[in-house]
DNA sequence: GTATCTGTCGATACACTGTATCAGTTGCAG
DNA sequence: CTGCAACTGATACAGTGTATCGACAGATAC
Protein backbone atom coordinates (compact mmCIF):
# COMPACT_ATOMS: atom_id res chain seq x y z
CA UNK A 1 0.00 0.00 0.00
CA UNK A 2 2.52 2.26 0.97
CA UNK A 3 4.37 1.98 -2.51
CA UNK A 4 0.83 2.36 -4.35
CA UNK A 5 0.41 6.04 -5.04
CA UNK A 6 -2.72 8.28 -4.44
CA UNK A 7 -5.11 8.35 -7.42
CA UNK A 8 -4.34 11.45 -9.32
CA UNK A 9 -6.18 14.53 -9.11
CA UNK A 10 -8.89 13.39 -11.26
CA UNK A 11 -9.27 15.78 -13.70
CA UNK A 12 -12.58 17.38 -12.79
CA UNK A 13 -15.03 15.01 -14.84
CA UNK A 14 -16.11 17.78 -17.49
CA UNK A 15 -19.78 18.08 -16.79
CA UNK A 16 -21.65 17.34 -20.28
CA UNK A 17 -24.94 18.47 -21.42
CA UNK A 18 -26.92 17.47 -24.96
CA UNK A 19 -25.90 21.33 -25.54
CA UNK A 20 -22.73 21.26 -24.75
CA UNK A 21 -21.85 18.51 -26.93
CA UNK A 22 -24.24 19.95 -29.77
CA UNK A 23 -22.26 23.30 -29.51
CA UNK A 24 -19.01 21.63 -30.30
CA UNK A 25 -20.44 19.79 -32.82
CA UNK A 26 -21.51 23.00 -34.59
CA UNK A 27 -18.62 24.84 -33.93
CA UNK A 28 -16.60 21.42 -35.87
CA UNK A 29 -18.86 21.45 -38.56
CA UNK A 30 -18.78 25.23 -38.84
CA UNK A 31 -14.79 25.29 -38.77
CA UNK A 32 -14.26 22.66 -41.21
CA UNK A 33 -17.42 21.02 -42.71
CA UNK A 34 -19.79 18.17 -41.73
CA UNK A 35 -16.76 15.42 -42.40
CA UNK A 36 -14.94 16.65 -38.99
CA UNK A 37 -17.79 15.91 -36.78
CA UNK A 38 -16.82 12.77 -35.31
CA UNK A 39 -17.99 11.51 -32.18
CA UNK A 40 -13.92 10.63 -31.49
CA UNK A 41 -13.54 14.93 -32.33
CA UNK A 42 -17.12 16.13 -30.39
CA UNK A 43 -15.69 14.36 -27.41
CA UNK A 44 -12.06 15.53 -27.70
CA UNK A 45 -13.30 18.82 -28.23
CA UNK A 46 -14.58 18.44 -24.81
CA UNK A 47 -12.15 17.00 -23.06
CA UNK A 48 -13.69 13.77 -22.73
CA UNK A 49 -13.83 9.96 -24.08
CA UNK A 50 -16.01 9.04 -27.15
CA UNK A 51 -18.32 6.74 -25.60
CA UNK A 52 -19.07 8.95 -22.71
CA UNK A 53 -21.06 10.75 -25.37
CA UNK A 54 -23.34 7.88 -25.50
CA UNK A 55 -24.93 8.57 -22.20
CA UNK A 56 -26.61 11.88 -23.98
CA UNK A 57 -27.07 10.33 -28.00
CA UNK A 58 -27.88 7.26 -29.05
CA UNK A 59 -26.49 7.43 -32.48
CA UNK A 60 -24.70 9.69 -34.67
CA UNK A 61 -27.54 10.57 -36.63
CA UNK A 62 -29.58 11.95 -33.62
CA UNK A 63 -26.35 14.33 -33.15
CA UNK A 64 -26.92 15.34 -36.72
CA UNK A 65 -30.85 15.70 -35.84
CA UNK A 66 -30.28 17.74 -32.85
CA UNK A 67 -27.63 20.05 -34.67
CA UNK A 68 -30.23 21.07 -37.20
CA UNK A 69 -32.73 21.54 -35.04
CA UNK A 70 -30.28 23.74 -32.67
CA UNK A 71 -29.85 26.08 -35.80
CA UNK A 72 -33.41 26.10 -36.13
CA UNK A 73 -34.00 28.06 -32.84
CA UNK A 74 -32.79 31.04 -35.07
CA UNK A 75 -35.16 30.73 -37.50
CA UNK A 76 -38.36 32.36 -36.22
CA UNK A 77 -39.94 33.94 -39.09
CA UNK A 78 -42.08 36.97 -38.82
CA UNK A 79 -43.71 39.66 -40.70
CA UNK A 80 -47.51 41.19 -41.87
CA UNK A 81 -49.35 38.61 -44.08
CA UNK A 82 -48.90 35.07 -45.63
CA UNK A 83 -46.32 36.42 -48.56
CA UNK A 84 -44.40 38.46 -45.76
CA UNK A 85 -44.16 35.23 -43.32
CA UNK A 86 -42.74 33.02 -46.24
CA UNK A 87 -40.42 35.44 -47.54
CA UNK A 88 -39.17 35.95 -44.37
CA UNK A 89 -39.07 31.96 -43.61
CA UNK A 90 -37.06 31.33 -47.01
CA UNK A 91 -34.45 34.26 -46.09
CA UNK A 92 -34.28 32.80 -42.82
CA UNK A 93 -33.06 29.13 -43.58
CA UNK A 94 -30.98 31.00 -46.41
CA UNK A 95 -29.37 33.03 -43.54
CA UNK A 96 -28.82 30.12 -41.25
CA UNK A 97 -27.08 28.05 -44.13
CA UNK A 98 -24.60 30.65 -44.73
CA UNK A 99 -23.16 30.64 -41.43
CA UNK A 100 -23.50 26.67 -41.27
CA UNK A 101 -22.78 25.68 -44.57
CA UNK A 102 -22.87 22.06 -43.58
CA UNK A 103 -27.34 22.51 -42.84
CA UNK A 104 -27.37 22.24 -46.69
CA UNK A 105 -26.40 19.13 -46.45
CA UNK A 106 -28.65 18.05 -43.74
CA UNK A 107 -31.92 20.01 -44.87
CA UNK A 108 -34.33 17.45 -45.87
CA UNK A 109 -32.56 14.22 -45.35
CA UNK A 110 -34.69 13.82 -42.20
CA UNK A 111 -37.92 14.14 -40.59
CA UNK A 112 -37.35 16.87 -38.32
CA UNK A 113 -39.29 17.20 -35.22
CA UNK A 114 -37.50 18.71 -33.38
CA UNK A 115 -38.77 21.73 -31.02
CA UNK A 116 -37.21 24.37 -32.17
CA UNK A 117 -38.04 23.32 -35.37
CA UNK A 118 -42.05 22.38 -34.27
CA UNK A 119 -41.67 26.18 -32.70
CA UNK A 120 -40.95 27.75 -36.36
CA UNK A 121 -43.21 25.97 -37.78
CA UNK A 122 -45.66 27.24 -35.49
CA UNK A 123 -44.56 30.80 -36.36
CA UNK A 124 -45.26 29.83 -40.00
CA UNK A 125 -48.29 28.70 -39.61
CA UNK A 126 -49.96 31.30 -37.13
CA UNK A 127 -48.48 34.28 -39.18
CA UNK A 128 -50.30 32.49 -42.15
CA UNK A 129 -53.42 33.00 -40.16
CA UNK A 130 -56.85 33.36 -42.89
CA UNK A 131 -55.77 31.47 -45.01
CA UNK A 132 -57.42 28.17 -46.06
CA UNK A 133 -56.05 25.32 -44.70
CA UNK A 134 -56.33 23.63 -48.03
CA UNK A 135 -54.01 26.05 -49.43
CA UNK A 136 -51.75 26.88 -46.45
CA UNK A 137 -50.54 23.11 -46.13
CA UNK A 138 -49.48 22.77 -50.02
CA UNK A 139 -48.23 26.65 -49.76
CA UNK A 140 -45.71 25.66 -47.18
CA UNK A 141 -44.65 22.40 -48.35
CA UNK A 142 -43.90 24.24 -51.71
CA UNK A 143 -41.80 26.86 -49.92
CA UNK A 144 -39.81 24.46 -47.65
CA UNK A 145 -39.16 22.39 -50.59
CA UNK A 146 -37.95 25.00 -52.86
CA UNK A 147 -35.87 26.63 -50.21
CA UNK A 148 -34.17 23.59 -49.52
CA UNK A 149 -33.39 22.49 -52.96
CA UNK A 150 -32.09 26.14 -53.59
CA UNK A 151 -29.98 26.73 -50.49
CA UNK A 152 -28.40 22.94 -51.68
CA UNK A 153 -27.61 24.48 -55.38
CA UNK A 154 -26.29 27.79 -54.05
CA UNK A 155 -23.86 25.90 -51.13
CA UNK A 156 -22.89 23.33 -53.37
CA UNK A 157 -21.76 26.14 -56.70
CA UNK A 158 -20.14 28.27 -53.54
CA UNK A 159 -18.31 25.54 -51.88
CA UNK A 160 -16.89 24.46 -55.70
CA UNK A 161 -16.19 28.16 -56.60
CA UNK A 162 -13.71 28.64 -53.46
CA UNK A 163 -12.47 24.67 -54.04
CA UNK A 164 -11.15 25.79 -57.41
CA UNK A 165 -9.26 29.47 -56.15
CA UNK A 166 -10.86 32.26 -54.09
CA UNK A 167 -11.69 33.80 -57.12
CA UNK A 168 -15.53 34.08 -57.49
CA UNK A 169 -15.15 33.58 -62.13
CA UNK A 170 -11.97 31.13 -61.15
CA UNK A 171 -14.21 28.71 -61.63
CA UNK A 172 -14.94 29.43 -65.10
CA UNK A 173 -11.26 28.73 -65.79
CA UNK A 174 -11.54 25.09 -64.07
CA UNK A 175 -14.63 23.94 -65.91
CA UNK A 176 -14.45 26.35 -68.78
CA UNK A 177 -11.94 24.59 -71.05
CA UNK A 178 -14.21 21.11 -70.44
CA UNK A 179 -17.75 22.94 -70.81
CA UNK A 180 -16.42 25.03 -74.14
CA UNK A 181 -15.07 21.19 -75.57
CA UNK A 182 -18.46 19.84 -74.57
CA UNK A 183 -20.57 22.94 -76.52
CA UNK A 184 -18.01 22.39 -79.01
CA UNK A 185 -19.20 18.78 -79.89
CA UNK A 186 -22.55 20.90 -81.53
CA UNK A 187 -24.20 18.22 -79.25
CA UNK A 188 -26.38 21.02 -76.98
CA UNK A 189 -26.76 24.19 -79.13
CA UNK A 190 -29.53 25.52 -77.20
CA UNK A 191 -27.93 25.32 -73.83
CA UNK A 192 -24.30 26.90 -75.09
CA UNK A 193 -26.63 29.70 -76.26
CA UNK A 194 -28.51 29.94 -73.65
CA UNK A 195 -24.96 29.73 -71.21
CA UNK A 196 -23.21 32.47 -73.54
CA UNK A 197 -25.94 34.90 -73.63
CA UNK A 198 -28.03 34.42 -70.74
CA UNK A 199 -28.15 36.66 -67.59
CA UNK A 200 -25.27 35.93 -65.20
CA UNK A 201 -27.57 36.30 -62.36
CA UNK A 202 -25.46 36.05 -58.97
CA UNK A 203 -26.52 34.48 -55.77
CA UNK A 204 -28.99 36.58 -54.17
CA UNK A 205 -31.09 37.30 -57.58
CA UNK A 206 -31.54 33.80 -58.16
CA UNK A 207 -33.06 32.63 -55.28
CA UNK A 208 -35.00 35.70 -54.93
CA UNK A 209 -36.51 34.98 -58.37
CA UNK A 210 -37.42 32.07 -57.49
CA UNK A 211 -38.84 32.60 -54.69
CA UNK A 212 -41.01 34.64 -55.87
CA UNK A 213 -42.49 32.34 -58.68
CA UNK A 214 -43.56 30.36 -55.67
CA UNK A 215 -44.78 32.85 -53.81
CA UNK A 216 -46.69 34.59 -57.31
CA UNK A 217 -48.20 30.87 -57.72
CA UNK A 218 -49.36 30.59 -54.48
CA UNK A 219 -50.79 34.21 -54.16
CA UNK A 220 -52.71 33.37 -57.56
CA UNK A 221 -54.68 30.46 -55.52
CA UNK A 222 -55.18 32.60 -52.57
CA UNK A 223 -56.59 35.48 -54.46
CA UNK A 224 -58.34 33.04 -56.59
CA UNK B 1 12.05 -26.01 -62.88
CA UNK B 2 10.18 -29.76 -62.80
CA UNK B 3 9.50 -29.00 -59.27
CA UNK B 4 8.15 -25.51 -60.16
CA UNK B 5 4.60 -25.77 -61.12
CA UNK B 6 3.13 -24.03 -64.02
CA UNK B 7 1.46 -20.89 -63.55
CA UNK B 8 -2.20 -21.51 -61.70
CA UNK B 9 -4.95 -20.81 -64.49
CA UNK B 10 -5.04 -16.81 -63.95
CA UNK B 11 -8.67 -16.01 -63.98
CA UNK B 12 -9.92 -14.32 -66.99
CA UNK B 13 -9.26 -10.77 -65.51
CA UNK B 14 -12.40 -9.40 -65.73
CA UNK B 15 -13.09 -6.53 -68.38
CA UNK B 16 -13.64 -3.55 -66.63
CA UNK B 17 -15.03 -0.10 -67.86
CA UNK B 18 -16.14 2.67 -66.06
CA UNK B 19 -19.91 2.34 -67.13
CA UNK B 20 -19.18 -1.67 -65.58
CA UNK B 21 -18.63 -0.11 -62.34
CA UNK B 22 -21.18 2.01 -62.03
CA UNK B 23 -23.68 0.06 -63.45
CA UNK B 24 -22.27 -2.47 -60.15
CA UNK B 25 -22.70 0.83 -57.87
CA UNK B 26 -25.99 1.66 -58.88
CA UNK B 27 -27.35 -1.82 -58.68
CA UNK B 28 -25.86 -1.51 -55.01
CA UNK B 29 -27.33 1.44 -54.21
CA UNK B 30 -30.83 0.58 -55.81
CA UNK B 31 -30.69 -2.78 -53.48
CA UNK B 32 -29.53 -1.52 -50.07
CA UNK B 33 -29.13 2.19 -49.96
CA UNK B 34 -26.06 4.55 -50.52
CA UNK B 35 -24.22 3.56 -47.27
CA UNK B 36 -24.00 0.05 -49.44
CA UNK B 37 -21.94 1.32 -51.83
CA UNK B 38 -17.98 0.98 -50.85
CA UNK B 39 -15.13 0.66 -53.25
CA UNK B 40 -14.69 -2.73 -51.80
CA UNK B 41 -18.47 -4.01 -52.30
CA UNK B 42 -18.07 -2.75 -55.94
CA UNK B 43 -15.15 -4.07 -56.11
CA UNK B 44 -16.49 -7.38 -55.13
CA UNK B 45 -19.37 -7.32 -56.89
CA UNK B 46 -17.08 -6.96 -60.20
CA UNK B 47 -14.54 -10.04 -58.72
CA UNK B 48 -12.31 -7.88 -58.58
CA UNK B 49 -9.40 -6.15 -56.20
CA UNK B 50 -10.41 -2.95 -54.85
CA UNK B 51 -7.80 -0.92 -55.83
CA UNK B 52 -8.27 -1.89 -59.31
CA UNK B 53 -10.81 0.52 -59.58
CA UNK B 54 -8.75 3.57 -59.13
CA UNK B 55 -7.91 3.48 -62.59
CA UNK B 56 -11.29 4.27 -63.69
CA UNK B 57 -12.22 6.48 -60.84
CA UNK B 58 -10.17 8.95 -58.80
CA UNK B 59 -12.49 9.07 -55.99
CA UNK B 60 -15.51 7.42 -54.29
CA UNK B 61 -16.71 11.21 -54.61
CA UNK B 62 -16.37 10.99 -58.86
CA UNK B 63 -17.89 7.43 -58.89
CA UNK B 64 -21.15 8.88 -57.07
CA UNK B 65 -20.83 12.00 -59.91
CA UNK B 66 -21.11 9.07 -62.64
CA UNK B 67 -24.20 7.46 -60.52
CA UNK B 68 -25.98 10.67 -60.83
CA UNK B 69 -25.01 11.20 -64.37
CA UNK B 70 -26.05 7.96 -65.51
CA UNK B 71 -29.42 8.01 -64.43
CA UNK B 72 -29.89 11.36 -65.85
CA UNK B 73 -29.48 9.63 -69.03
CA UNK B 74 -33.39 8.20 -68.61
CA UNK B 75 -34.25 12.33 -67.36
CA UNK B 76 -35.62 13.49 -70.86
CA UNK B 77 -38.16 15.90 -70.57
CA UNK B 78 -40.01 16.53 -73.86
CA UNK B 79 -43.25 18.15 -74.64
CA UNK B 80 -45.07 20.66 -75.84
CA UNK B 81 -44.52 24.38 -74.69
CA UNK B 82 -42.86 25.66 -71.56
CA UNK B 83 -44.81 24.85 -69.38
CA UNK B 84 -45.51 20.86 -70.59
CA UNK B 85 -41.36 20.68 -70.47
CA UNK B 86 -41.17 21.95 -67.17
CA UNK B 87 -43.59 19.70 -65.92
CA UNK B 88 -42.21 16.72 -68.16
CA UNK B 89 -38.39 17.45 -66.31
CA UNK B 90 -40.48 17.98 -62.87
CA UNK B 91 -41.75 14.25 -63.16
CA UNK B 92 -39.03 12.92 -65.26
CA UNK B 93 -36.96 13.58 -62.37
CA UNK B 94 -39.20 12.48 -59.49
CA UNK B 95 -39.84 9.06 -61.09
CA UNK B 96 -35.98 8.51 -61.45
CA UNK B 97 -35.74 8.89 -57.45
CA UNK B 98 -38.80 6.79 -57.59
CA UNK B 99 -36.94 4.47 -58.51
CA UNK B 100 -33.11 5.12 -57.04
CA UNK B 101 -33.74 6.30 -54.05
CA UNK B 102 -30.30 7.61 -52.98
CA UNK B 103 -30.66 9.63 -55.64
CA UNK B 104 -32.56 12.51 -53.22
CA UNK B 105 -29.18 12.53 -51.27
CA UNK B 106 -27.31 13.05 -53.60
CA UNK B 107 -29.41 15.50 -55.84
CA UNK B 108 -27.75 19.03 -55.48
CA UNK B 109 -25.02 17.76 -53.72
CA UNK B 110 -22.32 18.46 -56.19
CA UNK B 111 -22.28 19.64 -59.77
CA UNK B 112 -23.36 18.11 -62.42
CA UNK B 113 -21.73 18.63 -65.55
CA UNK B 114 -21.77 15.14 -67.11
CA UNK B 115 -22.55 14.27 -70.42
CA UNK B 116 -26.28 12.63 -69.89
CA UNK B 117 -26.88 15.84 -67.35
CA UNK B 118 -25.97 18.54 -69.88
CA UNK B 119 -28.24 16.90 -72.38
CA UNK B 120 -31.30 16.84 -70.22
CA UNK B 121 -30.81 20.63 -69.69
CA UNK B 122 -30.15 20.68 -73.30
CA UNK B 123 -33.63 19.27 -73.76
CA UNK B 124 -35.23 21.63 -71.75
CA UNK B 125 -33.77 24.83 -72.95
CA UNK B 126 -34.82 23.65 -76.47
CA UNK B 127 -38.22 22.76 -75.26
CA UNK B 128 -38.77 26.26 -74.39
CA UNK B 129 -37.42 27.92 -77.07
CA UNK B 130 -39.00 31.36 -77.67
CA UNK B 131 -38.89 32.06 -73.88
CA UNK B 132 -37.14 35.16 -73.22
CA UNK B 133 -33.68 34.49 -71.46
CA UNK B 134 -33.97 36.78 -68.78
CA UNK B 135 -37.22 34.34 -67.75
CA UNK B 136 -36.35 31.12 -68.90
CA UNK B 137 -32.57 30.84 -66.53
CA UNK B 138 -34.37 31.33 -63.31
CA UNK B 139 -37.75 29.64 -64.44
CA UNK B 140 -35.33 26.48 -64.82
CA UNK B 141 -33.47 26.80 -61.51
CA UNK B 142 -36.59 27.57 -59.83
CA UNK B 143 -38.22 23.70 -61.51
CA UNK B 144 -35.33 22.33 -60.41
CA UNK B 145 -34.79 23.49 -56.90
CA UNK B 146 -37.81 23.06 -56.22
CA UNK B 147 -37.62 19.17 -57.46
CA UNK B 148 -34.69 18.74 -55.29
CA UNK B 149 -36.27 19.77 -52.19
CA UNK B 150 -39.55 18.21 -52.65
CA UNK B 151 -38.03 14.48 -54.14
CA UNK B 152 -35.71 14.62 -51.07
CA UNK B 153 -38.34 15.16 -48.41
CA UNK B 154 -40.91 12.64 -50.47
CA UNK B 155 -37.93 10.20 -50.05
CA UNK B 156 -37.09 10.61 -46.91
CA UNK B 157 -40.97 10.43 -45.01
CA UNK B 158 -40.70 7.28 -47.71
CA UNK B 159 -37.78 5.96 -45.89
CA UNK B 160 -39.52 6.81 -41.96
CA UNK B 161 -42.43 5.27 -42.56
CA UNK B 162 -41.08 1.94 -44.10
CA UNK B 163 -38.70 1.98 -40.64
CA UNK B 164 -41.07 2.40 -38.60
CA UNK B 165 -43.44 -0.90 -39.64
CA UNK B 166 -44.68 -1.49 -43.39
CA UNK B 167 -47.66 0.26 -42.97
CA UNK B 168 -49.19 3.85 -44.32
CA UNK B 169 -49.72 5.74 -41.21
CA UNK B 170 -47.86 3.39 -38.98
CA UNK B 171 -46.02 6.18 -38.69
CA UNK B 172 -48.26 8.56 -36.93
CA UNK B 173 -48.50 5.39 -34.35
CA UNK B 174 -44.14 5.95 -33.81
CA UNK B 175 -44.42 9.39 -33.65
CA UNK B 176 -47.89 10.07 -32.65
CA UNK B 177 -47.38 9.72 -28.83
CA UNK B 178 -44.35 12.37 -29.03
CA UNK B 179 -46.57 14.54 -31.03
CA UNK B 180 -49.66 14.27 -28.91
CA UNK B 181 -47.36 15.29 -25.53
CA UNK B 182 -45.34 17.97 -27.65
CA UNK B 183 -49.24 19.45 -28.88
CA UNK B 184 -50.33 19.28 -25.20
CA UNK B 185 -47.75 21.28 -24.07
CA UNK B 186 -50.01 24.39 -25.80
CA UNK B 187 -46.88 25.63 -27.38
CA UNK B 188 -48.02 24.85 -31.03
CA UNK B 189 -51.33 25.84 -31.14
CA UNK B 190 -51.53 26.56 -34.61
CA UNK B 191 -49.51 23.81 -35.65
CA UNK B 192 -52.06 21.42 -34.18
CA UNK B 193 -54.94 22.45 -35.56
CA UNK B 194 -53.59 22.55 -39.07
CA UNK B 195 -52.32 18.71 -38.48
CA UNK B 196 -55.75 18.02 -37.12
CA UNK B 197 -57.98 19.87 -39.36
CA UNK B 198 -55.57 20.11 -42.25
CA UNK B 199 -55.64 18.12 -45.40
CA UNK B 200 -54.09 14.97 -45.57
CA UNK B 201 -52.50 14.91 -49.26
CA UNK B 202 -50.44 11.89 -50.38
CA UNK B 203 -47.11 12.34 -51.56
CA UNK B 204 -48.17 12.83 -55.49
CA UNK B 205 -51.38 15.71 -54.73
CA UNK B 206 -48.30 17.46 -52.58
CA UNK B 207 -45.58 17.05 -55.33
CA UNK B 208 -47.89 18.40 -57.97
CA UNK B 209 -49.52 21.02 -55.96
CA UNK B 210 -46.62 22.58 -55.13
CA UNK B 211 -44.84 22.31 -58.91
CA UNK B 212 -48.13 24.35 -60.05
CA UNK B 213 -47.27 26.93 -57.83
CA UNK B 214 -44.13 27.01 -59.11
CA UNK B 215 -45.50 26.78 -62.86
CA UNK B 216 -47.95 29.17 -62.11
CA UNK B 217 -45.70 31.68 -60.86
CA UNK B 218 -43.21 31.37 -63.72
CA UNK B 219 -46.60 31.55 -66.35
CA UNK B 220 -47.30 34.86 -64.67
CA UNK B 221 -44.04 36.36 -65.76
CA UNK B 222 -44.07 34.87 -69.11
CA UNK B 223 -47.57 35.97 -69.87
CA UNK B 224 -47.10 39.01 -67.79
C1' DG C 1 15.95 -14.76 -78.74
C1' DT C 2 17.28 -12.30 -74.93
C1' DA C 3 17.38 -8.30 -71.94
C1' DT C 4 15.49 -4.22 -70.38
C1' DC C 5 11.93 -1.11 -69.72
C1' DT C 6 7.21 0.29 -68.63
C1' DG C 7 3.15 0.10 -66.78
C1' DT C 8 -0.44 -2.13 -64.49
C1' DC C 9 -2.20 -4.94 -60.60
C1' DG C 10 -3.46 -5.89 -56.26
C1' DA C 11 -1.69 -7.29 -51.36
C1' DT C 12 -0.67 -4.83 -47.60
C1' DA C 13 -0.89 -0.99 -44.64
C1' DC C 14 -2.60 3.29 -42.45
C1' DA C 15 -5.43 6.30 -40.27
C1' DC C 16 -9.91 6.77 -39.18
C1' DT C 17 -14.88 5.78 -38.60
C1' DG C 18 -19.27 4.37 -35.43
C1' DT C 19 -20.34 1.54 -31.90
C1' DA C 20 -20.48 -3.18 -28.62
C1' DT C 21 -18.53 -5.01 -24.84
C1' DC C 22 -17.28 -5.21 -20.23
C1' DA C 23 -13.83 -4.78 -16.24
C1' DG C 24 -13.33 -1.70 -12.86
C1' DT C 25 -14.27 2.25 -10.24
C1' DT C 26 -17.44 5.45 -8.11
C1' DG C 27 -20.89 7.04 -5.27
C1' DC C 28 -24.98 5.89 -3.01
C1' DA C 29 -28.59 3.00 -0.17
C1' DG C 30 -29.13 0.33 3.55
C1' DC D 1 -19.25 -0.15 6.82
C1' DT D 2 -21.02 -3.11 3.30
C1' DG D 3 -23.36 -4.36 -1.02
C1' DC D 4 -25.23 -2.86 -4.96
C1' DA D 5 -26.15 -0.35 -9.01
C1' DA D 6 -24.77 2.85 -12.19
C1' DC D 7 -21.49 4.91 -14.91
C1' DT D 8 -17.03 5.39 -17.25
C1' DG D 9 -13.92 4.75 -20.54
C1' DA D 10 -10.16 1.31 -22.40
C1' DT D 11 -10.27 -1.99 -25.60
C1' DA D 12 -11.93 -4.22 -29.57
C1' DC D 13 -14.23 -5.00 -34.04
C1' DA D 14 -15.62 -4.58 -38.51
C1' DG D 15 -15.62 -1.50 -41.79
C1' DT D 16 -14.17 2.80 -44.56
C1' DG D 17 -11.21 5.51 -48.44
C1' DT D 18 -6.93 5.56 -50.23
C1' DA D 19 -1.19 5.59 -50.40
C1' DT D 20 2.44 2.71 -51.13
C1' DC D 21 5.14 -0.44 -53.51
C1' DG D 22 6.87 -5.25 -54.74
C1' DA D 23 6.02 -8.23 -58.40
C1' DC D 24 4.75 -9.58 -62.61
C1' DA D 25 2.91 -8.91 -67.53
C1' DG D 26 3.53 -7.27 -72.05
C1' DA D 27 6.04 -4.27 -75.10
C1' DT D 28 10.36 -2.62 -76.86
C1' DA D 29 15.28 -2.64 -78.05
C1' DC D 30 19.17 -4.96 -79.33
Amino acid sequence: MWERPEPPDRPVLAPLSRERIVRAAIRLADADGLDAVSLRKVAAALDVGPMRLYGYIATKEELLDLMVDAVHAEIRPAGDGWRAVLYSLAEAIRHAAHQHEWLADLLGGRPQLGPNTLASGEAVAAGMAGVDLDTLVPAIAAVNAYVIGAVRREITERRAERASGMDQRQWQVAFGPYLRRAFATGRFPTLATVVHEGPHLDADDTFRAGLDYVLDGIGARISH
